[in-house]
RNA sequence: GCGCCCUUCGUCUAUCGGUUAGGACGCCAGGUUUUCAUCCUGGAAAGAGGGGUUCGACUCCCCUAGGGCGUGCCA
C-alpha cells in the first residue's frame, strides 16, 4: 500500500516554524517512502479563514522545497460533508442540540466546581419531543454532536471507553472516552467543525498516515471513533511533539517574527529553517542539510522525542552561517543581484568565493561589493599613529598590476619602513582600505579593489 | 479542578541496572591566518528534590516540585 499523508492547515494566519515542522514531517515521511503528500485547507470556518492567508502558506511550503502532489480545499468539499452527517443522523449518532453556549459554560463552571471533568452530560439525548418543538418553535437551531461509544448511564451495561492505538512516536496510546465530550460536528448555523471533514476527506484521499502535533492527541480517540461510524478505516498515526519558545510559551500563530514569510524576508536559507525544524527535539544533531534528500536521510520519526522541545530563533544564524559559507556562484547569482552586486561584473565570482566566509546571509554580500570594487568611503575613523601609519603604508603601495602577491609585498614593505607587524601592521590598513575591523582576507580583496580604488582610499 | 504526557551539560539530545554519563550547537582556550572572520585542535559544562526496590539506579516503583498538552459551536 503507497503512503499518502497530508498536511491540513487552517488558512487563518500565517504559518510559523511549528507549523512547518508538521508539514516537513509529512513530506519527509512520503519522500522516504516514495508516497503522496496532500495539502488540504481545513476551511470550514468561513469567519476566519482567508485566501490571503491560503495563498501565503502555499508560498511558504513552495519555498521550503514541499511540492504537494494534490491540493484540496474542505469548502468545496460540503457535499461529502454532508453526506456523511446524513449516515450519521441515520445510524443515530449524530444528535441535535439545544443548548446556548452560555447554558454550556455555566454548566462547565458547575462541574469544575464538584471537580469533575467539564464534559457534556448529553442532556440533548433526553429530549422529548415536545421540548424539541418548543426549542423549534422559539426559532432555535441545532448544533449536532457526536455520540461518542464510551460509556452508558446504565451501570450494568459495560462498553468500551478506551480507544487504543500505536502511535510512530509515542507508542501505544490509551485514550479513555469517558472523559471527554461527545464533539460538536454541526454548527448551529449548518457549518462543519474540523473533525468530521477532517475524517471524511482522509477517508476519500486514502490518507494512510497522520502526522501532526501531540496537541491532537486526545482527539485522535474521537477521531477514531469517527472513522469507524463511517465505515473507515482509521489510518497510522504519529505525534510529534511540540515547540517552544525559549521562555517556555507554546508556538502560537500570532508569533509574527517566527512566521515562515518573516524567516524568508529577513535572509534565511530555506533549508536552515527545515533543517531546525526537523532535527530539533529529535535524536539527531541539529546540523545544516545542504538540501532537501541530505534532511531526509537524516528524518526518522521514530527518533522524535516525546517531550516538548524549546526553540531559539538564534540557532537559525549559525545554521544559515554554515549552509552560506558552502554556496556555490552559481547558487546565489540572482540573489547577490537583488542585493546589489552587479553580477554582469567579471569580478563577480570571485567576489563571492571571498566574501561568503564573511557573511551570515547571502544579502549581506550586498554590502561588501561596493567595499570591494568601488569607491566607498571608509565608515571607521583613524586617528593619531595609525592614520600617520596609514598614510605612509599608502604611499609606499608597489608599482604595477594588483594581484593576489601584492598584499604579502606591499606589507613586507611597510612592516620594514615602519617597524610594525601583527595587529598593529594590518589593524589600520584595513580599516582604511574597508573601513571595517573585520572582513574578508585582504590579500584575495586587494586584486579585486584594482589599483585606482586602493589608492583613492588613501586616508 | 480533572486527565494524559514529560524532566540528563546553557540548548537539542544518547544511555534501554554496572559507562571516566557520549555527541552536536553555543561558550572558553590554543593553533593557523604575520590582522578580524573562516578553518583546525583542546577544554569547561548535566542526571529536579525526596523516599523506596536492588550487591549495584540516570535507568524500575512511589511522592513532591516544575513543564507541556487536552478538557471549545478553534484547528
Amino acid at each position: 500500500m503507497s503512503v499518502i499523508v497530508r498536511f491540513a492547515p487552517s488558512p487563518t494566519g500565517y504559518i510559523h516554524i511549528g507549523n512547518v515542522r508538521t508539514a516537513l514531517f509529512n513530506w519527509l515521511y512520503a519522500c522516504q517512502n516514495d508516497g503522496q503528500f496532500v495539502l488540504r485547507y481545513d476551511d470550514t470556518d468561513v469567519a476566519r479563514s482567508k485566501k490571503e492567508y491560503a495563498d501565503q502558506i502555499a508560498k511558504d511550503l513552495d519555498w521550503l522545497g514541499i511540492k504537494p502532489n494534490r491540493v484540496e480545499y474542505q469548502s468545496k468539499r460540503m457535499a461529502a460533508y454532508d453526506a456523511a452527517a446524513r449516515k450519521l443522523r441515520e445510524a443515530g449518532t449524530l444528535y441535535p442540540c439545544y443548548e446556548t453556549a452560555d447554558e454550556l459554560e455555566r454548566r462547565r463552571k458547575i462541574r469544575l466546581g464538584r471537580k469533575l471533568p467539564p464534559v457534556y452530560g448529553r442532556e440533548a439525548l433526553k429530549y422529548t419531543p415536545e421540548e424539541i418543538a418548543a426549542f423549534e418553535a422559539e426559532g432555535r437551531k441545532p448544533h449536532w454532536r457526536f455520540k461518542l461509544p464510551n460509556f452508558s448511564d446504565d451501570p450494568f451495561v459495560t462498553e468500551r471507553t478506551e480507544v487504543v492505538f500505536e502511535d510512530a512516536v509515542r507508542g501505544r496510546q490509551v485514550v479513555d472516552l469517558a472523559s471527554m465530550s461527545d464533539p460538536v460536528l454541526v454548527r448551529e448555523d449548518g457549518t462543519y467543525l474540523y473533525t468530521l471533514p477532517s475524517v471524511v476527506d482522509d477517508i476519500e484521499m486514502g490518507v494512510t498516515h497522520i502526522i501532526r502535533g501531540d496537541d491532537h492527541v486526545t482527539n485522535t480517540g474521537a477521531q477514531i471513533a469517527v472513522f469507524e461510524a463511517l465505515g473507515g478505516k482509521p489510518p497510522a498515526f504519529g505525534h510529534h511533539n511540540l515547540l517552544t519558545t525559549a521562555s517556555g510559551d507554546g508556538l502560537s500563530k500570532r508569533t509574527g517574527a517566527l512566521s515562515i514569510m518573516s524567516l524568508n524576508e529577513a535572509g534565511y536559507e530555506p533549508m536552515s529553517v527545515s533543517s531546525l525544524a526537523v532535527l530539533i527535539g529529535s535524536s539527531e544533531n541539529v546540523i545544516a542539510a545542504p538540501d532537501m534528500n541530505a534532511l531526509m536521510a537524516l528524518f526518522d520519526i521514530g527518533a522524535t522525542t516525546k517531550s516538548a522541545a524549546k526553540f531559539d530563533p538564534s540557532e537559525l544564524d549559525g545554521l544559515n552561517e554554515t549552509l552560506v559559507h558552502a554556496l556555490d556562484y552559481a547558487d546565489v547569482k540572482d540573489r547577490l543581484s537583488d542585493a546589489g552586486v552587479d553580477v554582469s561584473d567579471a569580478r563577480a565570482e570571485d567576489f563571492w568565493a571571498l566574501v561568503r566566509k564573511n557573511v551570515k546571509k547571502v544579502k549581506d554580500a550586498g554590502e561588501w561589493w561596493p567595499i570591494a570594487t568601488a569607491q566607498k568611503a571608509s565608515d571607521a575613523t583613524l586617528e593619531g599613529e595609525d592614520l600617520e601609519f596609514a598614510r605612509a603604508a599608502f604611499d609606499s603601495l608597489p608599482d604595477g598590476e594588483v594581484d593576489q602577491n601584492t598584499w604579502k609585498a606591499w606589507t613586507d614593505i611597510v612592516k620594514a619602513d615602519s617597524g610594525r607587524k601583527g595587529r598593529g601592521l594590518f589593524m589600520p590598513l584595513r580599516i582604511a582600505l574597508t573601513g571595517r575591523a573585520w572582513g574578508p582576507e585582504l590579500a584575495d580583496l586587494l586584486p579585486l579593489m584594482g589599483r585606482e580604488e586602493i589608492v583613492a582610499r588613501r586616508p
